[in-house]
DNA sequence: CAGTGGTCTAGACCACTTT
DNA sequence: AAGTGGTCTAGACCACTGA
């Protein structure tokens, strides 16, 4: 553990780990080794070591347990709505969305797409179609806009087995993409011809429009996604802290 | 410091300290004891004691700075703005409100006030109706409600000098209550004649509509707060972590 | 330069899980 | 019983602030 790098120590560590997470050295489920085992393979106090933990913890991209041990996360679906799925129902309760997806192109890249996922002026991203539905009601329609370079061969969950499964986890153990963050700029909108359609409202009729930007644990912008969400039976959930 | 106490010492700790910032014992902007004097007196080693006060400055309780000392934390404009106001402009830069208070009444709780609010069928609330402006435009309209029991003799931001101070440093200041979290249920909902009104669009005009409610150190639910957005300028920021 | 918070260490002991 | 993470301590040293 060199000292010339004027970060802490334990930011240091945590770099280390993010960086043997993020390039598959440890893979999704993997066990690490014990605290004092790996304090000392890095040079470092156990307590510096927790507390590198803690904030890994804390993105969720490890999961520790008393006296069973530290595992690196996986992704499951569940994981994925519970902490990017933000719809509730009237009564304040989690809802379970169903996905079709009606359209996946590839395209080069549109000025929007350039700015929020930084990427080249004419790179090629993957646009995923589709729609949300809750209870047997369709309530969303989105369109997922996917950098090609990140996402080659873009594999979706088409086949049924699959269906229950969140995009996230795909974009995980599909392509090593690690999602955990994502910037939202919400604001209302009247619903299009098209999203009438789908949505069985009225033309006009006001969707709350969600902009999201994700990233993953790298840093990277890897995913915008523009959505419409039809608030007659359902809410938005945010915290503010 | 006694330990049939199941929790750990930390956060024995950290109510301590926290109840001593509810209770007023000390008061906003006061200098904490040095650390080891502190942990001296509560008969926690420092550790344990910094591990309190970590997470008593996440809840931005207390503001430490290095090489001066830890003080209980003011409440001002500028924090009661950066933490809760989340609207930003078409470039994604916050923007400064200006308020103006269109009417306060006092009346006895509605149905939805007592569930929100967690209060006694017939409690009285205050309700404050006001308009935000950004850059001479109103954007937004909203309603607040107070439970009047927290709030006696509601006192509020009305003369000149007080115009920019925001309503989150009047309840510190005059009411005692520390804003800590709010919890949001975001929807969209097309403008009445009033909204429109007030915010020179057409009727029908699709509002992000906000139901906050906000709750105090201790935990209570201290606010009621519905709020209509005109999103034709300006986006609703949200971070998912 | 004295006083403050921030980092880092080494070690004891506790609580939980699995064998 | 063995092995894991969780808590708590005591103390050294560093980095920053303000007189």
């Amino acid at each position: 553990m060199r000292r010339p790098d004027a970060r802490p120590l334990y930011m240091q560590v945590e770099a280390i780990l993010k960086e043997r997470i993020v390039s598959g050295a440890w893979v999704s489920g993997q066990a690490l080794p014990a605290e004092p085992e790996l304090a000392a393979d890095l040079g470092v106090s156990a307590g510096t070591l927790r507390r590198a933990l803690a904030e890994l913890e804390r993105r969720h991209l490890i999961e520790r347990r008393q006296g069973r041990g530290t595992y690196v996360a996986q992704q499951t679906s569940e994981r994925a709505l519970g902490q990017f799925f933000r719809v509730r129902n009237l009564a304040g309760n989690p809802v379970e969305p169903e996905t079709l997806i009606t359209r996946v192109v590839t395209a080069p890249a549109s000025e929007e797409d350039v700015e929020c996922l930084h990427l080249s002026p004419g790179a090629e991203v993957h646009r995923i179609d589709r729609s949300r539905i809750f209870e047997g009601e369709p309530r969303i329609v989105e369109r997922i806009t996917l950098p090609a370079a990140l996402f080659p061969g873009l594999s979706l969950p088409l086949a049924p087995e699959q269906l229950g499964t969140e995009i996230y986890v795909h974009y995980r153990y599909r392509h090593g993409i690690i999602v955990v963050r994502a910037d939202e700029k919400l604001s209302a909108t009247p619903a299009s011809e098209e999203d009438a359609a789908v949505l069985g409202c009225a033309v006009g009729t006001p969707l709350l429009l969600i902009e999201r930007v994700t990233f993953d644990a790298a840093g990277r912008a890897v995913e915008l996604r523009v959505s419409r969400l039809d608030t007659r039976a359902h809410r938005y959930a945010v915290e503010i802290v």
